[in-house]
RNA sequence: GUCCCCAUCGUCUAGCCAGGUCCAGGACACAGGCCUUUCACGCCUGCGACAGGGGUUCAAAUCCCCUUGGGGACGCCA
């Protein structure tokens, strides 16, 4: 028996950010290879010099780590692992598998196009194949292609594939330039990293016959295909920029927790009965590529919104603190009073989508200088309330505790000796508080800022509303 | 154009492979209500789909065919 190790990869090409596609593409095979007691390994697809920067390098790796996709081995550059390629390719030349073209590029296009005008598919006419000709400045390495009979596969997703030969071509191996294109590095690369299974797009469905033939040139055992649908943007289209975030750096920024993400992309393709959320450890336990749909889908980011806010609830009020403090500097918030911050933290996490949501709402706790916000000043703030704060800062002031017990007993008190509603007074103390109309409770953020604090915000309202009322009379006058 | 793939609520999907228990279930969003000092949270209710047409069958969302629609690929990019 072989109990042979399961090993996947992910072959991201540094051109770009990571983006959710990729992300999801990542976690499937991460998953894979964890619940399969397998490996999982990260390898750069950098042969275009052009296209690849070492700053998209880094962002990817920011990003799976970010996302705590960790890999076993790697990361693999191409870039530097032509000798493995080379020797490919000679091995292909010498067992006559492949042959050198000496058509130009312009030739090439041009036939293209007159393919393709023709209603014809635009494959390489194959001139070069039989010539016999060998090595020279600009010849590119072609690999040759049975030119009858099908090739055939059956994919973990989407079932039995097949593709009639004669509608491939012999796609070009070495560049011009002495460079491997894309399906040899891949084929080289999966042999030699020993990669048992291939778990990408569905975009690559097409490449997978002539990848195929690479191996079976080689005399190569194939491993096996999974196809994963599209991600779409809701103009189903493939997703793009012009579809708004889809960098997964973008989703940290914005507050995201990659909890959140990592779940929001299972459920994007992949199922398991009604259950929506999941931890990590259930992901690597139920996930399965059979369960994953062949559709192409559409990310709900309304969807991934709310599983943000409920995995917010679940975290610790001491993590989400820590994780809070570059959201809160962005703020332009400073010197944050961290007990006062843990204490405003659970206040703040049932009413909080995203880490940007929950520091936005601890502002109040830590700004010098509150603002209110201007249509709740000028419905709460109004002159006939002025007295009415004035008496209940005397009331708090009093106080010889502040926490929410004794609070509550003071405003029944106070409630009861004026004859009012809390309703009357909430409002308008929570804008002398806060600087908003939405807030926790009154009790709870009285509490958490403190008796001195509390006192000085009412202070300071009455002096605006007194101002307001000053300057009106100022214009009347 | 050619080839490959796909098709259940607005979106993500369960159900389909092993046809009946599905006048189709869940989640997000949306609407209404309850709770309530505001906003949330929570709870309840509602809205909402088997693309169309043919078969096969006693019976089809489930199997087959066609049509339509969508996506992808056709590079000396990956």
């Amino acid at each position: 028996m072989s109990t042979e190790q399961i090993i996947t990869r992910f072959p991201p090409s540094p051109t770009g950010y990571l983006h959710i596609g990729g992300a999801r593409t990542a976690l499937f095979n991460w998953l894979y290879a964890r619940q399969k007691g397998g490996k999982f390994i990260l390898r750069i697809e950098d042969t275009d010099v052009q296209r690849s920067s070492p700053e998209a390098t880094q962002a990817i790796l920011e990003s799976m780590s970010w996302l705590g996709l960790t890999w076993d081995e790697g990361p693999y550059f191409q870039s530097r692992r032509y000798d493995i390629y080379n020797a490919v390719i000679d091995r292909l030349l010498d067992r006559g598998q492949a042959y050198y073209c000496h058509c130009t590029p312009e030739e090439l296009e041009k036939r293209r196009k007159a393919a393709m005008q023709k209603g014809l598919k635009p494959k390489y006419d194959g001139r070069c194949r039989e010539l016999g000709l060998g090595p020279k400045a600009e010849a590119v390495v072609r690999l040759k292609t049975p030119l009858s009979g099908a090739t055939r596969f059956k994919d973990l997703i989407k079932g039995a594939i097949t593709f009639q030969n004669e509608e491939l071509d012999d796609l070009i191996i070495r560049r011009s330039n002495g460079s491997p294109t894309y399906h040899l590095a891949v084929v080289a690369d999966d042999i030699d990293l020993n990669i048992t299974h291939v778990i990408r797009g569905d975009d690559h469905v097409n490449n997978t016959p002539r990848q195929i033939l690479i191996y079976k040139a080689l005399g190569e055992p194939l491993p096996q295909y999974g196809h994963l649908p599209m991600i779409l943007g809701p103009d189903k289209t493939r997703l793009s920029k012009r579809h708004g975030a889809t960098s997964v750096l973008t989703y940290r920024d914005m507050g995201y927790l990659p909890h959140a993400l990592l779940n929001a992309l299972a459920r994007l393709g992949w199922s398991y009965g009604d259950q929506e959320k999941f931890s990590l450890d259930e992901l690597v336990e139920k996930f399965s590529l059979s369960h994953v749909g062949k559709a192409a889908g559409i990310f709900n980011a309304e969807k991934l919104l709310d599983l943000n806010a409920r995995y917010i609830r679940e975290t610790p009020d001491q993590t989400l603190a820590r994780e809070l403090g570059p959201f809160l500097q962005n703020l332009g918030l400073r010197d944050i009073d961290s007990q006062r911050l843990q204490d405003v933290v659970p206040l703040l996490k049932p009413r909080s989508k995203t880490l940007v949501d929950m520091a936005e709402g601890a502002r109040f706790c830590f700004e010098k200088e509150i603002q209110y916000e201007e249509k709740g000043e000028t419905k709460f703030l109004t002159p006939d309330v002025a007295n009415l704060l004035i008496r209940l800062r005397d009331k708090l002031s009093s106080l010889s505790r502040f926490d929410q017990n004794a609070l509550e007993e003071a405003f029944a008190a106070f409630l009861d000796e004026n004859g009012i509603q809390l309703k009357k007074i909430a409002q308008p103390l929570r804008m002398a508080l806060t600087g908003k109309t939405a807030s926790p409770g009154l009790f709870e953020i009285m509490a958490v800022l403190g008796q001195n604090v509390v006192i000085q915000r009412i202070d300071k309202a009455v002096a605006h509303i007194r101002n307001k009322q000053n300057a009106q009379a100022g214009q009347k006058g």
